[in-house]
Parts: structure tokens; sequence; C-alpha cells
DNA sequence: AACTCCATCAACCGCGTGCAA
DNA sequence: CTTGCACGCGGTTGATGGAGT
């Protein structure tokens, strides 16, 4: 049983609005302001969907919206924030005055997303392709044909199956340290891992192998955080001064060792035995609700990608990060800029790649009675890839 | 000229959420 | 507490026009 049409799809209009139509939305609004759109097309005398005329409202007729191209600036701006927050549209377009997400989404996915592509750049992950591939290369066992890997979506695919086109850099990027890579130069895209014209199955691979990685990228030391830091559910465990990265990974059956591995009880010690093929053959995905939130002992565990944590700390309120564990090889340290922060870490490491570029993961022990804030969009006045 | 392919973007769809009754 | 409504959001579709053959 699915859900009752929101009105009577027979007797409605569809399609591209007329000027004729256009005019009586302006109308009705400029005489009953916006809202209550369901009643709007009875009352403006339109053969349309109280919906349709919402959105052809917020996304064409609304004052103020621009309608020409999207500057270098808002590009470099999108792409950023896309890094950050992922799609989260409308949060995007309410950086960008006059654009509404819908224009974002759109031009996200015809220009901005194919030129990432273009420039060896993962538009999901915003990580270079070639790294993601050296990562694959590091999986013991590649699965066969038609191996089910988690839940792969067709924009992951696509977003992996668009034509290569040679680009020397993103169009209007005036700061090339906002390009959430390490360089621009990337070797030939596909070519010296993957023959994309006579081998098909290498793309569906290549798509697999970053559902993969996102997967990781979100879940997989959550879910494994209980296993692998136990220390963490102890009564010490929400000190602010572990700065351990715990949850790095285990590729090839060797062990990683973080050389800033500070935890006073096990100083230098591989911290947590991951293999990668566990999440080879089953579906990785878990429920956003599961990967987010743990409490401990009074206070919040949040670990999770930059945006989750976002929306967390918008949940929860006004909170203070009692501490950041760096959770990688490179640290920065917000914490003489201002921000309540104590450090980012970056997780690429967590891999065992090479690279020192890595994801927006944050992790963070939140005491819920604090009164500080954490300003969440100052952290995007640097990158910190 | 006719046709196909493809990029673009407006519009649609279904789901989630908040809120009032 | 439940229900229904309104609205916002993100993913997807489809109409359109331009480029290529």
């Amino acid at each position: 049983m699915g859900r009752p049409p929101c009105c009577d799809k027979s007797n409605v209009k569809r399609g591209l609005w007329t000027a004729e139509e256009d005019a009586k939305i302006l109308a009705y609004v400029s005489d009953h302001g916006p809202g209550n759109w369901t009643s709007v097309p009875k009352k403006a005398g339109l053969r349309r969907c109280g919906k349709s005329c919402r959105l052809r409202y917020t996304n064409y007729l609304r004052p103020n919206l621009k309608h020409d191209n999207f500057t270098p600036q808002e590009e470099e701006l999108i792409i950023n924030l896309h890094a950050a927050i992922g799609s989260r549209w409308s949060l995007i377009a309410q950086q960008l005055p006059g654009r509404t997400d819908n224009d974002v989404k759109n031009h996200w996915n015809t220009k901005l997303k194919k030129r990432l592509c273009g420039m060896g750049i993962d538009p999901v992950t915003h990580k270079p392709i070639s790294q993601i591939l050296h990562d694959y290369e590091n999986i013991g066992g590649i699965p066969k044909p038609g191996t089910r890997i988690g839940t792969l979506n067709r924009d992951l695919k696509n977003a992996f199956m668009v034509k290569h086109e040679p680009h020397d850099g993103i169009s209007g990027i005036t700061n090339p340290s906002m390009i959430p890579i390490q360089s621009l130069s990337m070797e030939p895209l596909f070519s010296s891992h993957f023959n994309i014209n006579s081998n098909n199955h290498s793309l569906e691979l290549l798509a697999q192998f970053q559902a993969i990685k996102l997967v990781t990228d979100q879940a997989s030391h959550c879910a494994n955080l209980e296993r692998f830091q136990p220390h963490l559910f102890s009564s010490e465990g929400s000190s602010s001064s572990s700065s351990c990265s715990s949850n790095v990974l285990q590729l090839n059956s060797q062990p990683v060792i973080n050389p800033n591995c500070q935890t006073s009880s096990v100083p230098n010690t591989p911290c947590s035995p991951f293999s990668w093929s566990e999440f080879l053959l089953e579906d990785a995905f878990l429920p956003p609700n599961q990967q987010e939130q743990q409490d401990v002992q009074g206070l919040s565990y949040i670990e999770s990608s930059s945006q989750l944590a976002q929306t967390e700390f918008n949940n929860i309120g006004n909170v203070t990060l009692e501490g950041v564990r760096d959770m990688g090889y490179s640290t920065y340290d917000y914490t003489n800029r201002g921000y309540p922060i104590t450090s980012i870490g970056e997780t690429n490491d967590a891999f065992g790649a090479s690279s020192s570029s890595g994801s927006s993961f944050v992790e963070a022990l939140l005491d819920r009675d604090s009164e500080m804030s954490w300003d969440f969009p100052s952290l995007l006045e640097e990158p910190y890839y």
C-alpha cells in the first residue's frame, strides 16, 4: 500500500510552465504571500499540483534568484562544501545567495562531478582515484564477477563510468590549496590499472571498490569501535588526553603501526586488527543511526564523517568537544585558531595507503553539559584534507 | 535534410519530518 | 499517543535543443 497521491493526477497539467501560469503564481504570492501551497492552484486558477506550484516558485519565480551561470567562486565553494558535507544540496545552496538546491544539484551532476572525474578525483570521496586504486591493489583477493559487495547505487557507478576528459585543473579554482587532493597532475586515469575499452568488468570492479571504500570511510571503524577500543568504553575512556589513532587498519595481515599513537597503556602497538576481507562479501552499509552515536558513560561519542558530526552537534545542541582523536598520521591542530576542537585527524592512512590526503572523519567526545558551541562552517575556512 | 546522441535543466516523485488537531 | 496534513529534501525523469554523423 503506497502513499496516496497528493492530488488528482488525471486532472492536473504537467510539464513546462507557461508565462501565463507564472504570472498567476506571482500574482497570488504577491497578494497572499508564499505558503499553503495545496490551496494555491485552486485560488490562483491553475490546473497544477500544489507541489508543482511550490517548486516553480521556489526554484524559478522567487525574487532575488540568480539565473546566470555559476561563477568560479561559486563552483569552488560547491566543491569544497560537497567535500565537507556531501550532497546536502539545500545546505550548500544556503551558502550561495540566489541559488537553489536544484540549481546546485544540477550543476554538480552535469558539470562539476564530471570535471572532477576528468581530473582523476573521485567525486564521492574527493580523493584521487589513483589512491583508491592503490588501496584496492593492497586488498588481498579480487572478488569474482557478480559478487555482491554492499549496496551500489547508480550515481556511484556513473561517477566512474563517465568518460575521461582531459583537464588541467578545475576551471576557476583560484586557490589550488583548496582542491582537496594532493596533486592535480594525475597519471592517466585508468590506463595503468584497467582497460576501459575492453574490460567492463574492471569498471564494475572499480565501482565496487569505490563502494567498499565509501562504506569503510563511513562505517568501518565505527562498527569496530567497541571491538577494538575497549578503553573508550571504560570509565577512563572519555579522557580528552587520548590522541591515539586507534583505528589504523590492517592490510594484508600486516599490522600498521601508527607513530602518533600515544595511548599510555598500549604504546606503539597495532591499534586495530582489521581485515579488509571482512567487508568484501557482505553488505557493510549500516543504518546511519547505528553508525553515528553511542552513549558512553554520560558522554556522547560521535564518530562519523564531518557532516554527520555536524548533524549530531545540531541535534544535541551546544556542546564542547572534549577531544578529537587523531585518526591518521597527520593531524591539524585547530586549538590555536579559536576552534573548540583539539585536533582533526585524517583517516586515509587508516587504510594503509601512502597518500597523506584523507577523508574528513571527525571523532569527538562531547560533553552535553557544556555550553560552548561549535561553529562548523568556520572549519571550512581552510581545507583540512 | 534527417537522424542519433548527448548535455542540460526544469519538473516530478516519494520519503522524512514537524506540527497541529 | 495517533493521525493527517504541509512542507522540505534529495534522487530521478523527461523535454528540449545543440552537436555530430
